[in-house]
DNA sequence: AATGAATGAGAATTCATTCAT
DNA sequence: AATGAATGAATTCTCATTCAT
């Protein structure tokens, strides 16, 4: 009878590819794509060369997974928030917000994700990334505009232009990198917000 | 004698080095930097590998004249318009559209020169790109908070998303690639400078 | 007490060191020796990979006693004819014949067995198989020289066009690749063996 | 003005094509493909990796060239002597014999060139190769046979087997490697001739 | 001053073999 | 005994930069 897959052997299975990917997360954030190459992603991780080809047919695989699986969570979160209870503008702020403070935890991960390109694959998955953040918004902006909570608009522009906002505002290079107190970037994350809101929204309706 | 540097060869050397700028201008917006080889720059510029050598240090010093050269350009635009008559309102919306309408003409290069980053010595010029034109529309934001023409706000910051919303609505992965009716992309540029200008202005106010 | 080798055991090693040998001949029939890899192999068996390097030492040491195993059988079939009685030029004739039509019926695995090389140590058995069948040939040529059915000529020689005239016509890349109504190969395999007697043979005497 | 190319230079680059070609050649009769590395060939060639790259566009192409220059001068031999005055019968004889003398002399490279397989682009120069030399005998035979210098005989099997009695005869694992006195092969050479004449020839007509 | 052949460090990928379970 | 995840040496190919002519 041939072995038996133990629950021990299994937890060190899951783990090699959970590893890889989690150091291949960190690399980016690190050094961007231009500093992840295999070899480096070996040594972090703390696997062979081989074992992951052993668990991702190619670079290009690899990080496209590692960044659609960022690019889930955190599109999950702003899902979710759109999905809520609330008028759309405070459902809009609470979007915008949650994904901003997120973003600024962890400023080189984002930074990477939404602006340095790497190979045409992981560009694919970036900008699936930027269209589902664009849709989640958009279905706030939709739902708002029928119950006129928000004034008719064209909501695709406005989608575009909020994911814009939020991403150059925040990692861009024109955000502002040290902002003296705003040390948890709370005051940058408002006044993003608020541009965005008057933006889209009713001059005085405020979230 | 020393060797005296004639016109003619002045002439010649400012030719060469102005067909290489022009070449990889090209090669970038055909193809982004990814494609934009030393090599592939010299068969289209018409001139030896090492001419290119003789006339920049390297090819990320090349490419960041690209970039600056390119935004300069842009930037002077702008800034001529910041600085011409009319409100604040006016010309803000006078600059975006402006901007806009030069960044659709040539996608390839526009989206270049912000989206896709390579070296990052030409990311610093790239950064230095935003900075200038976040600075010129900060100008148009301050003077016309000081004219109360618009709301006292986070100049800064509505600056840079000011930037974000025009890039990410024209030549980013969200932007619409077509539009039917809308060929030049002046409904799209229409739309997008709505969204900035209800951003930043007093509701009511229109450009 | 020590362990004791079953029966059972025995034929489930028998059975699975079977199996791989049969696979690995499949393999090689199929995509020659370069598609014949170690976990393609295990694959196809149906065994682990540590399965295979239980039963043999090598890739090498596997993919030789392929070769082996295959050349053993078919030199079998040869000599029997070679011993049988009739006249040399019967039992010449008899033997390239039926030779030639087994071959034809597995082209991938006679082709890689005789023409496509690999690791030298299958290379060693590929000579083995080469010098048994010559030496089988030559006992019909030895035998029918001594009877005065052949002329006397360099048995040594003779044997290895032999070989070559019937690999080459046969599934070398001078091989017909299809004759039309002749899809058994028939017409080849006797155009093939009148080519080899008339080289052997006296004149007029035809088996 | 740019620079004119001179004699010397020229000079130079032919010889680095050439001799990376060369050493190409002489890695391969020496050790095969197997043994034919590109970082093996840059250092018996005396250049850099990737001058070989500057002068082919891969590896398999390199040596598909190898194997078409060698076949090119071999067919060249062997057509010249088809298309010469005399006898089919001797024109055959006299192609053989040359072939075979020559490929006597560099043992290492024909046993590549015909027997040891390497990447599917060089594997197809290599049939192309037996193809050339099979077309070219089979003119001396279809030439013979007009003439009544050869008996009626399917041409095409005939040269097939015309070439694997030659290349097994010569080069095959089946060649005796030492014939003791027989220090240039002359007599071998001898014997395969007369087995392929005798094959193809009306009886008692020789050469 | 102009040229482009030459360079080689660096990066991705393959696959036979090992060994802990 | 059986397994297959892990390994890493080995190999091909790229491309910015140099330098003899």
């Amino acid at each position: 009878m041939p072995y038996r897959r133990t629950d021990r052997v299994e937890a060190r299975l899951a783990g090699a590819r959970e590893r890889i990917l989690h150091s291949a997360r960190q690399l980016v954030a690190d050094g961007g794509f231009r500093q992840a190459q295999i070899a480096a992603l070996a040594g972090l991780a703390e696997v062979g060369i081989g074992t992951i080809y052993r668990h991702f047919p190619s670079k290009a695989d690899l990080f496209a997974e590692v960044v659609s699986a960022v690019s889930a969570r955190e599109v999950e979160v702003v899902t979710r928030i759109a999905d809520s209870g609330g008028t759309a503008p405070q459902r809009l702020a609470d979007a915008l917000r949650t994904f901003a403070a997120r973003a600024l935890h962890n400023r080189g991960l984002a930074n990477a994700m939404i602006v340095e390109p790497a190979e045409p694959a992981v560009d694919q998955a970036r900008l699936r990334y930027r269209h589902a953040l664009g849709r989640a918004l958009a279905g706030i902006l939709t739902d708002g505009i029928e119950r006129r909570e928000f004034p008719a608009q064209d909501v695709e522009v406005a989608s575009a232009c909020l994911v814009g906002s939020l991403l150059e505002g925040l990692v861009g290079p024109l955000a502002p990198t040290s902002r003296g107190e705003d040390s948890d970037g709370a005051l940058l994350i408002e006044a993003i917000v608020a541009f965005c809101l008057r933006a889209v929204a009713f001059s005085g309706v405020r979230a």
